[in-house]
DNA sequence: TTTTTATTTTAAGGTTGCTTAAACTTGTTA
DNA sequence: TAACAAGTTTAAGCAACCTTAAAATAAAAA
């Protein structure tokens, strides 16, 4: 299984979950950072393996084969970012970038060592769930964007999305990260922005579109 | 800087190493997998590249950037190794396999976490020195084959050479391991086979081959 | 319904790293 | 010294993965 069919599958599955809409072959060239037509390519080809179902000019979707390969790679990555931040104190960023290049990597034996080690846990540093060898994705039941608590009403912060350099800056800058509890104190209409309440007494006012990033369980 | 790249200047360095002399297409080409024809097209290309010192039916030599690279990628195999080890409780065989495919993916900064994890070592678990950034080399001073031990003199097991799944029986079943304190009871000139006698008291024989691949410090 | 626009596919071609087979060097042997 | 054997290089070609540009299709607007 080459790279670059390790990192097709799994951005099928990803841009699947994240806009829970069509996968088209420009949004995936976007991802993939390649032309359009390489997509049509390798979807050709993955489709004669049994791993895609392609129909031309038709939305992206895995088989069952390509789901289960998609969940082993995402498998890996999760499980290489807890790996480096909690036990070699790799910042949330950094972890993203090797794991990309690790997890294409790493045989199915290291990888169960590493979750042995790790306790088998259940959610990367983002709070993104981890497949389990056999393809079982962890419940992240009750988690839900920030956006939609209600003033007065406590939370637990559960996961950061889109972890990049631009995004990093912002959940930095506002010291979020999962495990923190935040208080909303007032919803602006207006523009969607989030007055919240830190558990040190703190306030800060968050945009809608910050907020919308922030997911969370209620407390 | 590609997998094949990095492959074909490591290789250099180590049969260099290990055989003390010329490192010719052919040598390089068996240790590589692949054919001469593509030995000599890397070979050009590099030369062009300034990482080797290349001249037709002449043996192959790095440059000085060449061995800069080689001891790079050897450094981070040899660290791999050791963390995958000691950290993870891989076997001294799983151990080179996934090392093999890390070393060419895990980026400088990664490494140096790794490093400073395992407090800055100087000796992988078979024994071969790690380079360090600056790409000095650990001295073996002292490290001398079994076979140049004399009989009734005591010595400390530091390196077991070629690790591969046919030495690795033998050493196992033997118990061969680095650290291990052996006393030379006696040398059967008719075959180089050695006698040898445990900490624990008991003793066994050791063919003269094995014999070569092991190695230690005079106790 | 026809036209326009956006998207997707096809076609042709490039690069990398490999292959086999033929041609060529080199060094040794007769 | 001539010829041979071993080893090396060159030549031609292949597969994977990508590119750009032209052709085809689908979906939306007139």
């Amino acid at each position: 299984m080459s790279v670059s069919i390790d990192n097709f599958l799994k951005n099928i599955y990803l841009l699947n979950q994240e806009t829970a809409g069509a996968v088209t072959s420009s949004n995936l060239a976007g991802r993939l950072e390649v032309s359009v037509a390489a997509v049509t390519d390798m979807a050709r080809k993955l489709g004669k393996q049994g791993l895609v179902d392609y129909k031309p000019y038709k939305a992206l979707n895995l088989t069952e084969r390509g789901n289960e390969l998609a969940l082993k790679i995402i498998r890996k990555h999760r499980l290489w970012e807890l790996f480096l931040h909690q036990v070699l104190g790799l910042d949330l960023l950094s972890v993203h970038q090797e794991a990309e290049r690790l997890e294409h990597h790493t045989s199915d034996e290291l990888m169960n060592h590493i979750s042995r080690f790790l306790g088998h846990p259940d959610f990367d540093p983002h709070g993104d769930p981890i497949p389990g060898i056999g393809g079982d994705v962890p419940s992240e039941k009750g988690v839900i964007p920030l956006t939609e608590i209600l003033e007065n009403q406590q939370c637990i912060v559960k996961k950061l999305r889109y972890r990049n350099s631009e995004t990093s800056d912002m959940y930095d800058r506002y010291g979020l990260m999962t495990g923190l509890v935040l208080r909303v104190i007032r919803v602006f209409p207006f523009d969607g922005s989030i007055e919240v309440k830190y558990e040190d007494g703190s306030e800060v006012v968050l945009s809608g579109k910050l907020a919308s990033n922030v997911f969370c369980v209620r407390k």
